[in-house]
DNA sequence: CTGTTAGCGCCTTCAA
DNA sequence: TTGAAGGCGCTAACAG
């Protein structure tokens, strides 16, 4: 393919590349008879600028890795989608990369985004390895987790954003008492991921002060599918059970229970309630109308990139956690006991 | 942030930059003991290689650019997932971009790619100006079209794969024709969308050779969601009507028919029959279980981006017209009428 | 087996 | 207002 450099610009026009540089910089210094007519120039030979060049003297990309283990999940797709926004209305770029830290080939991405000498990261995990992975990295090129970390024993040296999974888990316990429900089960929570742990544990403890008995049952895999809420769920369902709600860890796993249930002929709100996590676009759809707790995606997404160009931009920003509030979203899964 | 360069690694192994390259790119001509001392030494510095300055070098960056319109729908979610791991199979790597051919600031996101030096370019699109715009940009890097072209008219300078929407309609025909439907709408088509005009036009062909009557309610606006969807059929049911069956544009319309009926009290498919076109996630959710044709993603993906490959590795590769056979999905919203 | 040299395309002093 | 020169980090060709 054709390829057009500052230099055949510059011969074009009959100056030096510093000139045509200026021009591409808007430099005002030039006169303005050969900007024009080294911008004619540039339009008639499709020249653009080799930003990989422009990059390596720069010093810096205007690139932001980020992160996410699943751009099936359509809450992963939303915040894709708002940090792509939110960094394109300040001048970065977006590469958007699949990933989770579990895989064991995580660093090759990490190696690919910081030998592309991305200005940041944005990864997306609540996995309790991110912490390690993140220090590991950091020394190299800021980094943010979209995601949470251990609140109970907080790290000093990453700045995270995470919807308040405590907060959440408050509030279904809430939401289900107050709907008369006494016996709940808590199901999904895989115990490496501090998300379902915080979100649990902010359920249990409510759900006691409040007098309701919590039963948990747990995912011992290591992804939080509709596949794996489904098997979850008839391993509940087979034993006899006097649960009269069900919490579970995500709407992808709350997918799975209404699959389970529909099929042993259990009716959802009928013979049991049933509550989500995320709000994921698929909770609304008819005939599903999942009640559950929305993710905020679009904010917890700017705040973490809001908090990675400031760190970007200032290299003593000082370091941050930030909790955003959930909200209850009230469907047709929950019902009076 | 530090960052240590190949200069700095030969200064501290006491040898030249050119040595270390050669064990970074494993030739192989380097004394083992050099190699050791160099590869002990990056790895203490956490060394890594500036990708930037060896693109440069190299005159390739091994970085594809997708373009996809849509990654809230999971058919694209799909499809990116495809697309970066047959790219991984073969040592390249996907550069993911949000992007609608009829965006007015599509331009900057090919100056963009193209500024990258990227290797080549997957265009996701079955708009009628897809091919105005590739052919601006064609002179600068081999694109491939994800997504359908005018079969009519063939353009003899564009590679495009695509699932076969000519066939699909005729399957769906077919398929609504065997169950005893006579009168059938198809409902959605954007008139700018190749995808859903070929459809249509598979679609009608057949049911007209079959003797079935066909209503045709296309959609005006620029998009196919499911709040379409859910417009067209309200309207589609306000009126009276004798069809047994609607065929969707695609399953996010089809979606969106399901919500409308719903809202009126209009069985599916007990009062009538709908077909999607995609097989998207979100149609073998419990409760929803849409009959469809799979739009087999995957295959669609590999191709596409095995045809780009094959461009970027040899220039004179001929044009391709890959058209993949869709399949019909059997679920539950047909019904024998 | 290794070093020197030149160059990838751009930007940024420094002088003029 | 402009040009020359050097450098960003790496690779490849050519000597040795």
């Amino acid at each position: 393919m054709d390829t057009v450099t500052i230099k055949d610009i510059a011969r074009l026009a009959g100056v030096s590349c510093a000139t045509v540089s200026r021009v591409l910089n808007g430099t005002l210094t030039v006169k303005p008879e050969n900007r024009e007519k080294i911008l004619t120039l540039c339009r008639q030979y499709g020249y653009r600028r080799n930003l990989l060049a422009r990059s390596l003297s720069a010093g810096k990309t205007g690139l932001i890795g980020c992160i996410l283990s699943d751009l099936d999940n359509p809450l992963f797709a939303e915040m894709s989608l708002a940090l792509e926004q939110y960094a394109r209305l300040h001048d970065y770029r977006v590469l958007l990369c699949h990933g989770r830290v579990e895989d064991n080939n995580i660093d090759n991405l990490f190696d690919f985004l910081i030998g592309h000498r991305v200005d940041g990261i944005i990864l997306a995990s609540s996995s309790r390895q991110a912490s390690a992975l993140i220090h590991q990295y950091i020394v190299h090129v800021p980094i943010v987790l979209q995601g949470s970390l251990n609140i109970f024993q907080p790290d000093p040296d990453i700045s995270s954003v995470c919807v308040d999974s405590l907060t959440g888990g408050r509030i279904s316990a809430e939401y289900l008492y107050q709907l008369g429900h006494r016996k709940v089960a808590y199901l999904g929570a895989r115990e490496n991921n501090y998300s379902h742990v915080f979100r649990r544990k902010g359920f249990i403890d409510a759900a006691q002060q409040l007098g309701m008995s919590v039963r948990d049952i747990s995912n011992s895999t290591n992804s939080s599918t509709t596949q794996v809420g489904y098997h979850l769920a008839r391993r509940f369902f087979f034993d006899p059970y006097q649960e009269t709600a069900i919490f579970a860890a995500c709407d992808a796993i709350a997918l799975g229970v209404m699959s389970a249930a529909k099929e042993l002929h259990i009716s959802i709100p009928d013979d049991i309630s049933l509550m989500g996590f995320d709000n994921i676009s698929y909770a609304g759809l008819p005939n599903i109308r999942l009640s559950t707790i929305d993710h905020q995606a679009k904010q917890v997404a700017e705040a973490a990139m809001s908090c990675l160009l400031t760190q970007i931009e200032n290299s003593k920003a000082s370091v941050q956690t930030i909790l955003i509030p959930p909200v209850l979203v009230e469907r047709s899964t929950c019902q009076r006991c």
